[in-house]
DNA sequence: GAGCCGTGGCC
DNA sequence: TGGCCAAGGCT
């Protein structure tokens, strides 16, 4: 007797791969092809430098986020030696706000390598690529098809998406990755494989989407698997994620004048080399007394002043509660071994991710 | 392999 | 409003 597993992939009809699809698929991204500032124009030749810096930062990232952070990267590093260059902390502070800071650092340490040991130019094989930080199975990929026109498809969530109603795929994520990357693999081009990697991404984007997808505008509407039973939406299978355990914690907002008490946060690990105000640790079931008693002590303070409300946030595997403190710190006050004063002023130019943003917002909110 | 790692936008 | 999602990689 067969198991449930078998059953499963022999209900999926992975014998039909058109060969019409590739060329359908072109057709239309010649017509329906997104205008975006690191793609080259049509029948030009891609900057390495660009798809790389670009697929990076569009890592679990949408489109409209990045645009003016791949401007503003580009505006200040033309190229790949010019990143090299630069220090850690300079794009760090560029990146803030994106999110995964560890991108940053494996973008930087990449950025290294290649004008170390690759001459400033990018190896054009995927598994060259795949030897440098930051850059797994799928950027690779990506790279590979669209700056050096290696025919090889990239698959990320848009793919998969698009692939798994396609052909109706019933196994579940993550154990569906080989399957759906074989599947994928017959909608590539003879030729110009970048852009049916790139088409596909933007049929996912713009006509496939996750919800209420457009299938009366799609390419390939004729032969979906999941659009003929009716099922579209149900695709891709996954299993539901739980969320996170709720954490709490306190912040703590010191003024010296116009300046306040900052640190810099480990190197590893959440928010890694990060700016941050001093805290309590964040764990769940913390009651506030006890996030309290973590107070920075400084000499010539003021009365701690706990504000009104919370500061919530939400990770990606847990939702974070802090309650605020402020307090005032006398001229001439010495910050704490391994905190310093930055002016209020400048905090812009901090490496601030957002959840600081938003405690020093509601400890100077009036 | 599964958990870790940000943020903003969507309905 | 809360859960889901976005051109994933690392450990």
């Amino acid at each position: 007797m067969p198991s449930p597993m078998a059953l499963k992939k022999e209900r999926s009809p992975a014998a039909n791969t058109s060969p019409a699809r590739p060329k359908l698929l072109l057709d239309w991204y010649d017509r329906h092809r997104r205008r975006l500032p690191w793609r080259a124009a049509p029948g030009e030749t891609a900057d390495p430098y660009r798809v790389w810096l670009s697929e990076i930062m569009l890592q679990q990232t949408t489109v409209k986020a990045v645009g003016p952070y791949f401007e503003k990267f580009v505006a200040r590093w033309p190229d790949v030696t010019a990143l090299g260059r630069a220090s850690l902390d300079d794009v760090l502070r560029m990146w803030a706000g994106l999110g995964y800071y560890s991108r940053a650092r494996n973008l930087y340490a990449c950025a290294v390598a290649v004008a170390r040991d690759h001459g400033g130019e990018f190896p054009d094989t995927e598994e060259g690529l795949r030897a440098l930080p930051g850059i797994g199975p799928y950027t690779a990929a990506a790279i590979a098809a669209i700056a050096f026109d290696r025919r090889t498809m990239p698959v990320d969530g848009n793919i998969e998406r698009v692939v798994s109603r396609l052909f109706a795929v019933e196994e579940e994520l993550p154990q569906a990755k080989p399957l759906i990357r074989q599947l994928a693999a017959t909608l590539l081009a003879d030729s110009r494989a970048g852009d049916s990697a790139q088409a596909l991404m933007d049929l996912g984007a713009s006509i496939c989407t996750p919800k209420k997808p457009a299938c009366s505008l799609c390419p390939l509407n004729e032969d979906c698997a999941a659009r003929a039973q009716a099922t579209q939406e149900t695709f891709p299978r996954k299993a539901p994620k739980k969320s996170g355990t709720l954490r709490r914690g306190a912040a703590f907002v010191v003024m010296r004048g116009d300046e306040l008490l900052v640190r810099t946060r480990p190197e590893k690990g959440l928010l890694g080399g990060m700016t941050e105000v001093p805290g309590s640790d964040w764990l769940a079931g913390q009651d506030d007394k006890v996030a309290k008693e973590q107070a920075p002590e400084l000499k010539g303070l003021s009365r701690w002043q706990r504000r009104l409300g919370v500061v919530t946030h939400v990770f990606t595997h847990f939702p974070l509660e802090l309650v605020v403190y402020t307090a005032r710190a006398e001229a001439r006050t010495r910050a704490p071994e391994g905190m310093r004063w930055v002016a209020i002023a400048t905090l812009a130019d901090e490496a601030l991710p957002n959840v600081m943003r938003k405690v020093i917002a509601h400890a100077l909110d009036r």
